[in-house]
DNA sequence: CTGAAAGCGCTAACAG
DNA sequence: CTGTTAGCGCTTTCAG
């Protein structure tokens, strides 16, 4: 059906590998013949078949990557960053969606896998045990993850400072005057997050900590929660962007003004917390940056197999001031 | 290095088809041989080697997916359902991320031809000429399109009414007692914007038009030159819901409050739209079935490789009604 | 510099 | 039911 080197090669009137050394690049192969033969290809369309050159070469020239939800635009950057990356390297991106599901997540890579992708590119469901550690490793592909894996340091990793992060927002928060603060945050053992939860409370010890979902129903129902049973506090950090936006809609519906009457931060830096009303006061992480990081970690270990050093990466933060904050001590300066 | 379908063989004794077959399901093999061979496989850790397969049987099961930019929430969503309509026929996606840039998709056509895939699932950059349809198609791969390609119906199109949309916008706004309407679209020949803006004239026939990018951006700019130029206009239709947040965007810039003195609708319904503040109202289309409707059809596709009749499919689309455009009428209705 | 031949890992007739 | 034999389309020694 479609036409192959051998075609090329009767056209032409050489050899079968003479085409396919002139196709591929590759030296030795006279000028003029290869030349010939560039032409003749051209004419018949002639479009190698990757698939036939990968079986024979090992390599497939595609990456995995396996994220929670592409719609979480969190997750959209970092693929959009493993994207480019990926292609810079001549290699293609396949997409899975694991819902945070471990039995959908164990597919995808035996799946993977199965396809001999040259590495894969994912967040971790949950923090890994070492029997989940093993099977992975079992697969045989190179792995690096989106987050920190506790302990275990048998995979590369890539992410953002998570814990410097939280010490930034509770430090923010504490200048600007606040002394009743909570923070709400997402399941126990997600292991980003707990790290945001620990830099903060090492700079916010009292805080009040709510444990949910870090959705934007999540951030919701939680700080339903909090402003009932604790409505002193005059600020909150959600754990991310999309939480806080959950906070936000939670205070509007209880008639509360952000910041007037609630000060609310977030963490991500989606692009929508500049766009949001008010502004979203956040902590900024390089999500396009860390999704580039890591497939380029990714080729590294699949050009030379020999299993390096895993490699544990992570990104500096920045605090992003925008609205959603009040300053309480400008407020006590102008009453005074 | 990875162990085979032979390796199986010789460990279970059996011969190299006879494992093939037994791990295949097919029948025409003893039940006992079977159990023997799927043992061995699974103790020996056998991964099929999907790229060999796919060799032999002209299938990859995998497809491509070109959308302009997956941080697009519209196109994230568009991709969700393409994946997860892959995954239920067994393939994967990859993904590629065209910019709006011409030479980018075809060269990502050129690389998805080449590894085979399946199908691809597109949305043009830039209306179809004659030959580039024609270039498309030379491709010999199955093709289509998220967006209408005006006039030539060589490919299956999958998208939502558009020009219905548009109409349900201006009749809303004017049903609202808006007489001085705007509306502020992408470039010129974008397909989809196109058929939304003539739906929209066809009801609001005196409305300003303003053509820029569909981007949060050009909502911004677009919205400022027509506040300055049309200083009367009352409500604007957005052709898109991140132009929609342009438009706010610039409205607050100027101390306009949003619905009181300018009312805005947008397009699309993608998530933070039930988020934003004030919520906004707009023009419903199914992405995510839209994405997993593409992915069937190519899987029909890719299926009958006889090319059965191109097929034109569009979704309904259903206008949501939120908090951004103000009820003159009611108003006035107050005031008398 | 070019040709011949082996083989990547698997499926698919075709015999037995 | 099982084994034998061809390839799928390409790269890669190894000779010439």
């Amino acid at each position: 059906m479609s036409v192959t080197l051998k075609d090329v090669a009767r056209e032409a009137g050489f050899n079968l590998s003479t085409v396919s050394r002139s196709l591929s690049g590759s030296y030795g192969v006279h000028q003029q013949t290869r030349k010939r033969v560039l032409e003749v290809a051209e004419r018949l369309h002639y479009q190698p078949n990757r698939i036939a050159r990968g079986l024979v070469t090992g390599r497939s020239h595609t990456l995995g990557v396996i994220v929670s939800d592409v719609r979480n635009p969190f997750f959209a950057e970092i693929a959009r960053g493993a994207e480019d990356a990926a292609r810079a390297h001549g290699c293609d991106l396949v997409l899975c969606n694991s819902d945070l599901d471990q039995a959908k997540q164990m597919c995808y890579i035996r799946s993977l896998a199965e396809k001999r992708v040259d590495g894969i590119l994912m967040n971790s469901v949950s923090a890994l045990r070492k029997a989940q550690q093993e099977a992975l490793a079992a697969f045989g592909v190179p792995i690096v993850l989106l987050n920190r894996a506790a302990g275990a340091h048998a995979f590369s990793t890539v992410c953002a400072d998570n814990y410097l992060g939280g010490q930034l927002a509770g430090g923010y928060l504490k200048a600007k005057g606040h002394a009743r603060i909570a923070h709400l945050t997402g399941p126990r053992g997600h292991g980003n997050l707990t790290d945001r939860a620990r830099g903060f409370l090492n700079v916010v010890p009292d805080a009040v900590v709510l444990y949910g979902f870090h959705t934007f129903q999540g951030g919701c129902e939680l700080a339903g929660k909090l402003l009932e049973q604790h409505p002193q506090v005059t600020a909150v950090f959600a754990a991310n962007d999309v939480m806080a936006f959950g906070v936000m809609r939670a205070a509007a519906e209880r008639g509360l003004r952000v910041p007037q009457d609630l000060s609310v931060m977030g963490f991500d830096n989606i692009e929508f917390s500049g766009i949001a009303h008010p502004p979203l006061t956040t902590v900024h992480q390089p999500k396009y940056e860390i999704g580039a990081a890591a497939v380029e970690i990714l080729i590294r270990l699949a050009e030379k197999r020999a299993g390096s050093m895993p490699e544990q990466r992570v990104f500096g933060v920045e605090l992003v001031e925008r609205e959603s904050v009040q300053d309480r001590k400008a407020k006590w300066h102008v009453a005074s």
